[in-house]
DNA sequence: AAAAAATAAATGTCGTTACATTTAATGTAG
DNA sequence: CTACATTAAATGTAACGACATTTATTTTTT
């Protein structure tokens, strides 16, 4: 279904108006989608992003300088996502050895398994929700990256 | 620049694990755009959507429920957000006179005057960070209509 | 008309983003 | 080596997102 119908506005300024718009609500469906698979397994969004990211790393630590630069979203916190997933321990901070200042975030065992569980579902439900073939990704991909690079 | 050196990640599985991320990112980049164009205004994102579906209606006034239904974000909470624009003065409630449960909320001549001098400034930025043509973009929302469309 | 269901908005709670500040430890300049 | 700047993480705060609950009013049912 095309924006106009979703979001009830039947015309736009521009299609570059629209563009804009229709990468917002994109964004938003997809982020729906994420939240429903990710709230099975009682975890959130960014809760799920910083656990792979560790699994990335495992068996080596993460500092939670590290895990600011990897994820998407700079300016969330991510102090306190550790805070949540230490107390379903998934996560284990300990202080990091070489600087008294840093900590060094590992995936705990019942982590790497919720992950391994989630694994599963997660391809699954990509592939079901797969509606644009290989050559159209690589266009679409094309044109997100310049619809962000500045004209100066 | 292409996303793989904006995050720093040299591979992706497919085009199409590829795709979602970059609609993710893009949302990001443009977010952090419009953010900056409306802090010098005093307004967060969902504070100028909220005032520009009260000045689409004005002089009507619009319900609560009316603004959920014309946000991108429904599951926003649209009473706090009027709050908010409320103590600055932007936006007045009144009680709906036929339905005592409703509110109408109505933009102020302070939201009019503050709307109108961010007018400027957005179409400026608009036609400044614009690069792609218009081809472009009605490809653009072609793939984005389409990668939402749920394949049963 | 009285009771029950439905609706509109407000309120409560938790996790998050965005951003500033604080605290502790390390690096560096004199 | 001490003073100052820098860095890593934690903490504080306002606003928002997601979701449940509450309150007041209206609608529907019987």
């Amino acid at each position: 279904m095309g924006l106009e119908e979703d979001i009830k506005q039947e015309k736009f300024k521009s299609q570059y108006s629209k563009a804009i718009i229709n990468i917002i609500y994109t964004n938003g469906w997809l982020n729906q989608r994420h939240q429903e698979m990710f709230k099975k397994y009682g975890l959130t969004t960014p809760q799920f992003n910083i656990l792979r990211i560790l699994r990335g790393q495992y068996p080596k630590p993460s500092t939670v300088n590290l895990l600011i630069e990897r994820m998407l979203d700079k300016s969330s916190n991510a102090s306190r996502i550790v805070d949540r997933l230490e107390a379903k321990n998934l996560v284990v901070r300990k202080q990091c050895p070489t600087d008294r200042r840093a900590v060094d975030v590992f995936i705990s065992e019942e982590g790497l398994t919720l992950l391994g569980k989630m694994d599963i579902e997660m391809e699954e439900w990509q592939d079901k929700i797969r509606s644009l073939d290989e050559v159209e990704c690589t266009q679409l991909n094309h044109l997100l990256d310049k619809i962000r690079t500045e004209v100066i």
